[in-house]
DNA sequence: ATCGCCTCCTGCGCGC
DNA sequence: TGCGCGCAGGAGGCGA
């Protein structure tokens, strides 16, 4: 489920049913996600109002007066708001229960996400601190992508779904994207004009636009009893259709492991 | 600073 | 039908 666009969609929807809500209780199932659950969570915002919600890059922030619960879905998790005596399923391993009588679960199979609390300004934490400017941000454009690709010898693909040169791109829309400009994504970054850098800045925005309005891709959905799809999966060009034919060319879709992620792109349109 | 590799974990789809 | 294998939307942390 989550890349930027799905982080994105979450926001949305739980946005309206907790912001200025308070805080009734806590309920921690499980502890250990990516980094242990903050031991003094519960104690920090029970009582609290939720001042509102933020996105940075592919994490999730609830604001409160002296802090934030940051929050990150990892490759399997999600965030839905329930009744407040909703039952439990497998892999529930946090509700936060608020005085509207809903509560705001996370789920998260894999437990690579986390659930953090974060004293002060969340922005400074160590997770937020050093990130690149979102893809939607001005200072993201191609004189920064090829200015910071001349000191790098790694590939194209690896260059935007690093971090801290700009936040939020994941695999799923690198590979779309990079198709999109034409672009091969085993190409060494340094070696990309800035004309390219312009159409890949390009393509990158419109891939996003394009997969939030469509409420983000649902691949492998294994949580559709509960929560609706998201459609871009219908609009992938290449991510997963390895084998399959080209919607420019009629050439067949290649795979190949990159920084040790699936990567998709056609071999006669990207160069 | 940067690179590639490893790791955390569960679930699913495939071939035998 | 059951089992083993490879793969999965992320990203921190490691040694080199």
């Amino acid at each position: 489920m989550p890349e930027l666009p799905e982080v994105e969609t979450t926001l949305r929807g739980i946005e309206p049913f907790i912001s200025r809500k308070v805080i009734a209780h806590v309920l921690i199932r499980e502890r250990k996600l990516r980094w242990p659950v903050s031991p003094g969570l519960a104690s920090k915002i029970i009582g609290e109002k939720i001042l509102g919600v933020r996105r940075r890059s592919k994490y999730i922030l609830i604001i409160f007066r002296h802090g934030a619960i940051l929050i990150h879905l990892g490759m399997s998790g999600h965030l839905r708001i329930f009744p407040a005596n909703q039952s439990v399923q497998k892999h529930d391993h946090i509700d936060l229960v608020l005085t509207n009588d809903k509560l705001l679960r996370f789920h998260d199979p894999r437990r690579f996400g986390c659930f953090l609390w974060v004293e002060g300004d969340p922005f400074q934490s160590k997770q937020l601190v050093n990130l690149g400017p979102e893809p939607f941000d001005d200072e993201f454009c191609a004189r920064m992508l090829f200015d910071r690709s001349k000191r790098r010898t790694t590939s194209v693909k690896n260059i935007i779904m690093d971090g801290n040169v700009v936040a939020g791109v994941g695999n799923i829309y690198a590979n779309e994207s990079l198709f999109r400009s034409g672009i091969s994504p085993n190409r060494s970054a340094r070696r990309i004009s800035l004309a390219r850098y312009e159409k890949l800045v390009h393509s990158i925005r419109e891939v996003l636009t394009e997969a939030i309005n469509a409420g983000g891709t649902t691949l492998r959905d294994y949580s559709k009893a509960t929560g609706d799809p998201g459609y871009f999966s219908q609009q992938l060009s290449v991510y997963d259709r390895e084998g399959k034919p080209c919607y420019i060319c009629a050439g067949i879709i290649r795979r190949k492991v990159i920084g040790q992620r699936g990567s998709f792109y056609c071999p006669q349109c990207q160069n």
